[in-house]
DNA sequence: TTCCAGGGAGTAT
DNA sequence: ATACTCCATGGA
């Protein structure tokens, strides 16, 4: 599939630490959805990939955002525009809500190598086995395998204290109590308000669901690095009452995650969730040593 | 060994 | 409403 002048970046796709399951092997990344495996690379602006359908790739990469219209929107600064520049092509990925909603809930209060084990560990013990050029993959698990698995054996995925969490949520969803795909059709705070009832769902788990696998591109995900982020390039623009209650801060209280969280989204507009992103990746890959896991 | 992680829930004010 | 505390585990 020719890409022609729509702009892509894979490897940025796929290393910003928005999706878990995927790993590069020779060349091509490796991913599973839905109940098979696939693999895809870029050369160029050619795109080749096998086991899966050309509109399927477009929807999951969100090849059919206008980026250079979201970039104008979001590039209200030299910082996020440096961003925007060094990942150029960088795209949101439409996720399974479903493991999108499992993933962010197992990621509260861990490193992206963990989480990705945790998620791991979780599909090969409850997921079904497939297999690619003689790799083994394994499917994510469905809502009825997890909401009838005991809370000790997903601890023993690593899973820890939120293992009772992924279980009540996952009896929510197989149970029918909570419709998850039928938020996308909600405008975001409503959608938001409904996922931070589910157990182990907070404010930013929502706005990830929301951001990654729901269509929301105006949600603004705060984590760690993100309030960082705001706190050293964008302290200026804050009250200066909260600018110097943040600096140096652990961690947002709620009501300091919603004034973030309303920062973001009111200063960069609709495509709020394509600056965290950018903003996100940047900063990680700026860090210490560049020692960030892929 | 010690520290920290794409936060959230429970409890006391 | 807000502050403080604990959480279970693994990677660095």
């Amino acid at each position: 599939m020719k890409l022609g002048d729509t702009p892509f970046n894979l490897d940025a796709t796929l290393c910003c630490g928005q999706v878990f399951r995927w790993e590069k092997v020779r060349g091509w990344w490796y991913g599973v959805t839905g109940d098979r495996a696939f693999k895809i690379r870029q050369i160029g602006d050619m795109l080749e990939f096998t086991n899966a359908s050309e509109q399927f790739i477009k929807r999951y990469f969100g090849l059919g955002d206008d980026l250079p219209k979201i970039s104008a929107e979001i590039g209200k600064d030299d910082y996020i525009r440096a961003a925007l520049r060094e990942f150029w092509g960088m795209r949101i990925i439409r996720q399974d809500p479903w493991e999108c909603l499992i993933s962010y809930i197992c990621a509260t209060y861990k490193s992206i190598p963990a989480i990705k084990r945790m998620l791991l560990n979780l599909s090969r013990k409850f997921g079904e086995k497939t297999t690619l050029d003689g790799m083994e993959f394994f499917t994510f698990p469905t809502p009825e395998t997890l909401a009838s698995a005991r809370v000790q054996q997903l601890a023993e995925c690593g899973l820890g204290y939120r293992a009772r969490f992924v279980l009540e949520t996952s009896k929510q969803i197989f149970e029918g109590r909570f419709m998850l795909e039928s938020l996308r059709q909600l405008p975001y705070e409503q959608a938001k308000k409904q996922l931070c009832t589910l157990p182990g769902v907070g404010p930013k788990v929502a706005d990830c669901v929301l951001l990654f696998s729901l269509d929301k591109l105006e949600a603004f995900p705060v984590d760690r690095w993100i309030a960082r982020v705001i706190v050293n390039h964008y302290g200026h623009m804050l009250p200066r009452e909260l600018a110097k209650k943040l600096l140096g801060k652990e961690c947002l209280s709620s009501a300091e995650y919603m004034r973030l969280n309303a920062f973001g989204r009111e200063y960069f507009g609709q495509y709020a969730g394509y600056a965290q992103e950018y903003l996100y990746h940047y900063e990680r890959m700026n860090a210490a040593g560049c020692k960030i896991g892929v």
